[in-house]
DNA sequence: AACTCCGGCAACCGCTGTCCA
DNA sequence: ATGGACAGCGGTTGCCGGAGT
């Protein structure tokens, strides 16, 4: 039996995504809203799997997303809802208003991750690692904001270094969270801002609610509204080849269409 | 300045779950 | 009940940039 792929990969364009085809699906999006996925390239006109676009519409375009690193709080959080659902990213994604599943895991496995087991944490198992009792024992980890007793807690709430990093010195750019709120400041001359700004879209329409279903029972974090002049999500689309400005996604593969860099 | 190494992250792959005819 | 189509999920890969030498 078997099933299809998902798209026929000849004539489908792989790898980072240009400025281009993101201008398209976004503007694709904006105007018809999401609707089936395998037709969204066509109908773009994008030469991209639909699933290809899905991925980069709900990891990156989605206007409700929230850029930079994770909170101290928004770690926190994601610490113990790991403690309580395991790797089920999109559930703890669903509890973080803005953040992707994609975005979380990548976090938790370049950053958290590391950080709890110099903390003496195995991030599987929530447990004290074995190695570490030596650890504590000798001291080396008295520093650490965590104690064994609440490792052992299935409702644990580690301590996390507000600035990002346990005090046994992980690296942590020492800047995260000034860049985070750097990155919430608004930036209401974006050239794609008024872009979009100017575009005539009704504001009572379905596609306008972005946010979270599981928001609800969520008390807390709330995400942005996308149009309650909070533009951050813009924020990398400045050189839409719409105005001069050239504001791109730091480390963001931005091409011409033929591959060229911009 | 040139080179190597490594971390971070976007994107891909393959599987599962759900819906519907 | 069955199977196809699609969306979604989690694991993995590979590229790029920055740090280190």
């Amino acid at each position: 039996m078997g099933r299809q792929p998902c798209c026929d990969k000849k004539g489908v364009k792989r790898g980072p995504w240009t400025a281009e085809e993101d201008k398209k699906l976004i503007s694709f999006i904006l105007m018809h809203g999401r609707c089936c996925w395998r037709a969204v390239p066509k109908l773009a006109g994008l030469l991209r799997c639909g699933k290809s676009c899905r991925l980069r519409w709900t990891n990156y375009l989605r206007p409700d997303l929230k850029r930079g690193l994770l909170t101290a709080e928004e770690e926190q959080l994601v610490v113990d809802l790991h403690s309580k659902l395991g790797n089920r990213w999109s559930k703890i994604a669903a509890k973080l208003p803005g953040r992707t599943d994609n975005e979380i895991k990548n976090h938790w496995n370049t950053y958290i991750k590391k950080k709890l087991i110099k903390m003496g944490i195995d991030p599987a198992t929530h447990q004290p690692l074995a190695s570490s009792k030596d650890d504590s024992q000798t001291g080396t980890s008295s520093q650490s904001t965590i104690t064994t007793e609440s490792a052992k807690s299935n409702d644990m709430t580690y301590l996390l270094d507000p600035k990002g990093g346990c005090s046994r010195g992980m690296p942590v750019p020492t800047d995260s969270l000034e860049q985070s709120s750097r990155n919430t400041s608004s930036h209401s001359l974006d050239p794609l801002v008024n872009w979009l700004l100017e575009a005539e879209l009704p504001a009572d329409d379905p596609w306008l609610n972005f946010s979270s279903s599981n928001d609800d029972d969520f008390i807390g974090i709330v995400g942005p509204s996308p149009w309650d002049g909070t533009t951050d999500w813009l924020l990398d689309y400045q050189d839409f080849n719409m105005g001069n400005s050239s504001l791109i996604r730091p480390g963001a593969r931005i091409q011409n269409s033929d591959g060229s860099d911009f």
